[in-house]
DNA sequence: CTGATATGACCGACTGTCGGTCTATATTTA
DNA sequence: TAAATATAGACCGACAGTCGGTCATATCAG
């Protein structure tokens, strides 16, 4: 049966369908097939929306960064909030990825071996969210809240060992040993950003979701 | 014409050309005719050493990381080092990976979208590294050269951080670049561990290689 | 209003590649 | 010489991607 449709309107439903596939099956294991069927498309008219398979892993990946930094920026440059303020806001933000194409998430653990997945995601989050970040801790320097030379740098740090430690795909950590590794890691960024012992403290709650 | 080999040397060869062709062209495009061209073997021989293609990577994996360990095991074993020794040298010796099968790596530079292979590294490094410098992080807290609650935790995310930041796969930074981010990962060390200011400023010298 | 034409959404058979299997044969060892 | 081990390459099924073409719709000429 033939079904037609608005351009954007098939493609989301295409880049829908692949990711939650991509997400519960893994990228790699998951065929152009699945997502056909999924879909209800015929095999030509997906490589008449993408040219490859990849190609729709790296337009779901951008979808989700793209949502992120969206907050993030908005968040950032609302005058009126302190840079601690912002940081948590931000990062409360980014934690529980709800949405409307993202709700599917929630539910399923992230895949382990979805190697690729994973990795552009990191890239793409750092790449994107970083210089944002930076911005607010600048301006924690100035509010003489944080202290240190090198705050592009230590926010990428940061965001790296986040996404990886407290990705399910990487490492599968029980509770107690995520607790640990929850409470550690405010420990670190009060460090690392040169902050008042004690002031992330707040984080955990956030953390812990 | 059919060549015998013994078992072990068969192998390496197998794993010798795999790893080359890997880490140039990346683990999933290279096919397993590309490893048996280079090898100079059939199919079938192929199969009779390992199970798969994945298989092979896990082994270059493990003899990668396997060297690694026992050096910085025997480092961590001498009871003649301070603790500060022992970190410098177990991570001076993870710098330059030179060796018998690892000459090759030098040369060419990592290949980017080479998920499969980064992650694994990462993950087996994080899993069989950081137990050993675990010990000597406590070692230098009783020392007094350290002072921090979450030693295990703090060395894995120092260790993600590392591995993801100056891997050439993930990003690929100027030489300016990498020279800020070795100073600012130089510094969150020290705050990281409790340290005191500068005493880490050797390892700039260390990382700049 | 009506037929011609252009656009692009849609289809599925087909192709080439690749990881992996299977069977045959040669070599070594006991 | 029998069993175990090593090598070979033909073969297979699954999969990503291609291709030639159909069908719906919008626009425009007469």
């Amino acid at each position: 049966m033939r079904i037609v449709k608005e351009h954007e309107e098939r493609r989301n439903e295409i880049l829908n369908s692949a990711q939650t596939l991509f997400v519960t099956k893994g990228y790699t294991k998951t065929t152009i097939n699945d997502i056909l069927q999924a879909v209800g498309i015929a095999k030509g008219t997906f490589y008449h929306y993408f040219k490859s398979k990849e190609e729709v892993l790296d337009a779901i990946i951008e979808r989700i960064i793209q949502a992120d930094v969206a907050k993030a920026q908005h968040i950032a440059s609302d005058a009126t909030l302190s840079a601690m303020e912002k940081l948590f806001a931000i990062l409360l933000a980014q934690a529980p990825q709800q949405g409307d194409h993202k709700e599917q998430l929630i539910e399923h653990l992230h895949q382990p071996d979805n190697a690729e997945m994973h990795q552009k995601s990191l890239v793409q989050a750092i790449i994107h969210l970083s210089p944002i970040l930076t911005e607010v801790i600048e301006q924690g320097i100035e509010e003489n809240i944080f202290q240190t030379n090198y705050p592009q740098e230590t926010v990428e740090f940061l965001l790296v060992s986040a996404q990886v430690i407290f990705d399910e795909g990487f490492f599968q950590w029980q509770p107690e040993e995520m607790l640990q590794r929850a409470t550690a890691f405010v420990q670190l960024i009060e460090r690392a950003l040169g902050a008042k012992e004690g002031s992330f403290q707040k984080m955990l709650t956030i953390l812990l979701k």
